[in-house]
DNA sequence: GCTTGAGTCTGTAGTCGCTACAGACCGCAG
DNA sequence: CTGCGGTCTGTAGCGACTACAGACTCAAGC
């Protein structure tokens, strides 16, 4: 199979990404520079797996330097995967906080639509959840660059 | 005990939050807009849990329309708080898809880290993971307002 | 050959949820 | 009375898109 010549939208169409997104991941560099014919971008059909792993990777928060770097890392992919491991484990750690927090929302949610249906509560029990201070370090702010 | 008045300043530090940040959630009008002493914010103990909640709901990536919401609805507590829980439950929905994404991310980490330690891989896992287009629909974008 | 319409181009501006900064102001201690 | 720390308003910046304006290009139809 002989590669084939996609415009923009095509790819658009086939990745799910949206033709600005598209072009935003080229200026970012997460997809390298197409070529050109003229002044149109044309790509194979391999370049459609890098729009879906920035669509997905920024489902899961990774960030476009993060997304940069793991592929940098990929592309030199000999003994350096040492590093797309701690990488990848940085993010695993916030991605656990994260799913702890969402886990803990589902519950909430869960016990607060059993409580609706109960009819009988005085309060929200998301809302107290959620303003719960206890947790909080008193009198210390938290990290605000991580 | 009497209410103690607190600046700005120090329910910063008590919420975790950042001055701006309350601010900002004033102006958003997730926190009700607090007394003033000449052109100084004063706030009461009680006061604090808000932040807390946004800062909490933002993690949980509810947007700031959604916090407003969610408050509204839980201040007129009779009776409506089957709203509450319809806006709960479409939010958790969303949770569910993310926790079913990062559940997933989790997993491929880990056997990344796995086959990593082991030393043994031609292409990078988490990326292939991430890149795979299979569960894209063809030729049509994904919903982009939701 | 000329027109028309769809697709693409560049460049800039808007969105959302903060975050940071400039420059003024206020109250109090030394 | 002079700092200084905290606060004020207002505006601008960030990241990751998203949208739009206005120019251009290509292929098809007449």
């Amino acid at each position: 199979m002989v590669a084939e010549k996609l415009p923009i939208g095509v790819l658009s169409r086939r990745t799910g990404c949206g033709i600005e997104t598209i072009r935003f991941y080229g200026r970012a560099g997460v997809l390298p520079a197409p070529r050109r014919h003229g002044r149109y971008r044309i790509y194979g059909t391999g370049d459609g797996a890098r729009p879906v792993f920035g669509r997905r990777a920024s489902d899961l928060d990774f960030t476009i330097e993060g997304m940069r770097t793991l592929l940098g890392l990929a592309a030199s992919n000999n003994e350096v995967s040492g590093d797309v491991r701690e990488l990848a484990a940085g993010h695993l750690a916030k991605v656990r906080a994260k799913l702890a927090g969402l886990r803990g929302m589902e519950r909430v949610l869960a016990e607060a639509a059993a409580q609706c249906d109960a009819g009988q509560q005085a309060r929200c029990p998301l809302i107290d959840a959620l303003s719960d201070a206890s947790p909080v370090q008193p009198a210390r702010a938290r990290a605000r660059k991580e």
